[in-house]
DNA sequence: TTGTACGCGTTATCAA
DNA sequence: TTGATAACGCGTACAA
């Protein structure tokens, strides 16, 4: 591939004005420019950004790490942090971090070696106190979907909790006395918060949550299946199903139906994020949403924001919020 | 951030030496090593890749450009793509083409300004010759969903028409006689590819496919209802209905259903691409598989391949397969 | 307005 | 087994 060199020797200038063109610089005459210009397009010469950014010290990319790629999660929140990158002319450098704290770590490290300038990170695995040394040691490093509140000005983080007391709160006011929950068995925060808020309500309202009324299960749809399942299997006598999330409700759903139970007539239920796929169900799920691509959006302007020494506000906290579909109604008598 | 200079430095030996420590290297004391490990880690010394792309005149990373990342098939495409990538320790950088020509052209400039060393190219708005001319300049670039006989060897794509034929014989085996098809109004091949194969296979049997049969409109959800309303707007009598893909396909049969029809019993509908989707549907849908992420690791190992000077098979076509769910079954009389 | 020359962090070659 | 040192491609003082 033609270097700087090359275009130089070929128009017969120097290194010193090809690079001024490149970069629009300001002093090269409009003959040179013009030449230099054709005989780039000739060689198909294309800049280094290797070389660029070994010498100018800073590489005009942002280093997206997240936990995984099949989650439905991840095009929304990519494509939240692309629209940012694309406005600022950065590049987008994606790595995934599986499950392990093992391998979101080689994925952050490996990030950190390409000299990005600018790092939003998507950890499930790894513990506080690596991501805190992290952020340390990277003053460009913010955590998305994630509260750490040592570094709480690195973090854009849902408030999980207030999620679960608005959809315990919404299922009451319409007169649900019989409320049943569906979670996931996955030992991180999330699914903790959302079933602490409901929780507190239901118990702040003299009817707290029992415990055989709880079903945990993997966070997709054979986990919601499964769960729902097996609070049918219990004999339990609800009109209404808070659940963790948006996959788990359609499978939920799915085993309702299956039983007779008419959604939302016998039984309503509320989900969890707002996917894509809430509006696909029929009914149309109600559900709690997850303003992903404005948090990732605003992840990724934070983390260019650190990356040129601006500060940054000490709080980005983001509530969800009730969307109301088909799948909720007044219980029945 | 510590250079190899400090570590040098600072442990008293040559870069050289650290170097070979880093590199693993063969000829270097356990002395030595311990001891220049134990000051990387205490410097907290990363490698600059920059430094490394630029001296040793190759990138291990492998750009992905796609044209919207909105697309559903983003995330399996790139999931698949990046499982390639992590088995060969090669970083991941993504480029948005938007849907302009002029965009696609910059995703992929950029790219090849980072010296990837591949690249796997998903293009709806390049022309042709346009793909030729870099294909030509770039010896590991892949197209994928794509097919330009003068590169047949560097794409990866599905046999759309065959697609096609495959749903119209599937309903003309159950015994359907009133077909209508829903399109996409996009102005690309896939759509034209899949409404021939049905046409030619329903010309083949003595049915045709009338024109006022087929209705077009936008590849989403809504632009399935909006399709749907016209074929039922035009008075048709039709027992099954081919759709462009799933989302429309998700629309089409909100509007049947709303209309007093029942699916599959009245009608029945047939997607394609077999997205995440239509296992959430219900009826869960009936659709024509596109195997997106085993193409996508298909063309990411090509690409990769390319690279290493290794030569590839001349054909990389893929066939979709019908996946018989609940939307589609006999006529009724 | 143009050109020369140095340095960015690393690998690799050659001597020692 | 080690260490000097010359590239790699580029940006940028500084000199002309």
């Amino acid at each position: 591939m033609a270097t700087i060199k090359d275009v130089a020797a070929a128009a017969g200038v120097s290194v010193a004005t090809v690079s001024r063109v490149v970069n629009n610089g300001p002093k090269v005459s409009a003959k040179n420019r013009d030449l230099v210009k054709k005989v780039m397009l000739e060689l198909g010469y294309r800049p280094n950004a290797n070389a660029r950014a070994l010498v100018t010290q800073t590489n005009p990319t942002l280093g997206l790490v997240f936990s995984e790629l099949t989650d439905p999660f991840f095009a929304t929140l990519a494509g939240g942090v692309e629209k940012v990158t694309r406005n600022n002319n950065i590049q987008l450098l994606i790595s995934n971090g599986l499950v392990s704290a093992e391998s979101e770590k080689r994925a952050i490290e490996t990030l950190l070696e390409q000299r990005c300038q600018a790092l939003v990170v998507h950890s499930k695995a790894l513990s506080n106190q690596a991501l805190i040394d992290y952020a340390e040691a990277v003053p460009a490093l913010v955590l998305i979907n994630r509260y750490i509140p040592e570094i709480a000005h690195r973090c854009v983080w849902l408030d999980n909790q207030a999620g679960g007391e608005a959809a315990a709160r919404h299922l009451l006011s319409l007169g649900h006395k019989n409320i049943a929950c569906i979670t996931s068995s996955y030992d991180i925060e999330d699914p903790r918060l959302r079933l602490e808020g409901v929780k507190s309500v239901l118990s702040e309202e003299g009817m707290p949550l029992a415990e055989h009324a709880i079903a945990s299960s993997d966070p997709n749809e054979i986990g919601g299946e499964i769960a729902a399942q097996n609070l049918l299997a219990r004999g339990l006598d609800f009109t209404a199903l808070i659940v963790y999330n948006d996959s788990m409700a359609s499978g939920a759903i799915t085993v309702l139906c299956d039983n007779g139970y008419r959604v939302p007539e016998d039984v309503s239920v509320i989900g969890f994020d707002d996917v894509l796929l809430s509006r696909y169900l029929r009914p149309k799920l109600t559900t709690m949403r997850y303003p992903i691509e404005m948090m990732a959006m605003e992840a990724a302007e934070m983390s260019l924001a650190l990356a040129s020494g601006e500060s940054v506000a000490p709080i980005h906290k983001y509530v969800p919020t009730l969307v109301k579909r088909d799948s909720v109604s007044q219980p029945k008598d």
